[in-house]
DNA sequence: CCCATTTTTTGACAAAAGTCAAAAAATGAA
DNA sequence: TTCATTTTTTGACTTTTGTCAAAAAATGGG
């Protein structure tokens, strides 16, 4: 009886994963649908992106990009999350950035500097990722030169929220930037534990601890 | 005779004003040199940025922008020095950035996302500009589809400054804030007072003083 | 459902940096 | 050069956040 319990258990869970899993067509339409915000894509940009990016499952907790690495591919999350870290002088992980469905990822220092990086990508969640390789994207550049557009206001796009993020911690305290969070980014309770949030707060876990229990 | 000394130094400073002042077409070819490093210029994109944007004098400690203004135009500092704050909480500035000859500046937030500034900018030394308005800067980008090239990778460049310096506040103490910029940008002590690089590191005047008096 | 593992919380104390006030030093306009 | 103004330094004390250790709570694989 249990051993039915299990098996039924386990095909339900591969059922809802099925459920889940987006088709190849749907994946690239979410791309394509976040490119085109910026600026329309040609039906022929389209093919080549498909032609020079490939979509790819990975597991939770895998890593991306290790400190050493030159980072050479950009990642679109089609589902999942992942969050970017270093290791700070006593080895311990530091949160800089977490991205969620419909975002891109790269190591802005080593993929646009092509400098080896210091800092880490990995998996937070179980991803469908398309991935497309920093020489490929460059001959999309060359081939399609109004793709410079895209690629120019996605990069407008990035920084903005880079120097948002640079500025809470240059303006605010803490307290004032755990608030904030959850003001703008609620779900983000949902899927990430309050030690990952607390070094992206640039605080320590205990220091987030003593701020939510007063509120 | 004092009244000749007098009158000696003035004519020499005037002389070396002129002779630091660079010709319109010297300023422009220092616009192009820095454009030009991340791709070709045609001639025609050339005049057209002539033709878009204009060369102005700046005396210093004079506003580029305020806040609540929208950034509706990019600067380029030919000669000269600009410093981006904002105001905190009790009013007092804050400098997030300072600004040099064969440099962009723009209130990323104002100018990007084309919101009201929280920032000001304010030059630090008399300037030599070249100014060149939003909307005429897009007319550029789009009768000259390849300018998005130069544009995406300016934005590059600058993306990767800031995430630098984001990446310097959230990893180093204020000590190694201060030696990695007296390391990196050791003239920047010669044309900044402590005060404003105190703030720069993100730490008060004192502390900037305790630091240094200890080394 | 259970237990090992991970995450979060709490307490006591330490370290880094800020604040305020006053003195010292540097700057710059007349 | 002189004097007023601005900038920098110094001392005493406070605030914020970090660190270490241990307990409590939550999570998740078998």
């Amino acid at each position: 009886m249990i051993g039915f319990v299990g098996l039924f258990s386990y095909l339900a869970v591969n059922y809802l994963e099925i459920m889940l899993k987006l088709s190849v067509s749907e994946s690239y339409e979410r791309l394509f649908a976040a490119f085109s915000q910026f600026h329309p894509l040609s039906q022929e940009l389209r093919d080549a992106i498909v032609d020079h990016s490939k979509l790819m499952n990975v597991a939770k907790k895998q890593l991306l990009l290790s400190e050493g690495e030159k980072s050479d591919k950009i990642y679109f999350i089609v589902t999942g999350a992942a969050r970017i870290y270093y290791l700070n002088e006593e080895g311990r992980e530091k949160n800089t950035w977490f991205l969620f469905e419909n975002e891109l990822v790269i190591s802005v220092h080593s993929f646009f500097a092509s400098q080896a990086s210091f800092e880490y990508i990995k998996t937070m969640e179980d991803c469908s990722l398309i991935v497309l390789s920093r020489s490929r994207l460059e001959q999309l550049y060359e081939k399609f030169v109004s793709f410079n557009i895209i690629g120019r206001k996605l990069t407008e796009y990035y920084y903005i929220r880079n120097e948002a993020q640079a500025n809470s911690l240059r303006m605010h305290s803490a307290k004032e930037r755990y608030l904030q969070l959850i003001a703008l980014q609620p779900q983000i309770l949902q899927r990430v534990s309050l030690g990952h949030i607390a070094s992206y707060l640039g605080i320590s876990a205990e220091t987030l601890s003593r701020i939510r229990s007063q509120l």
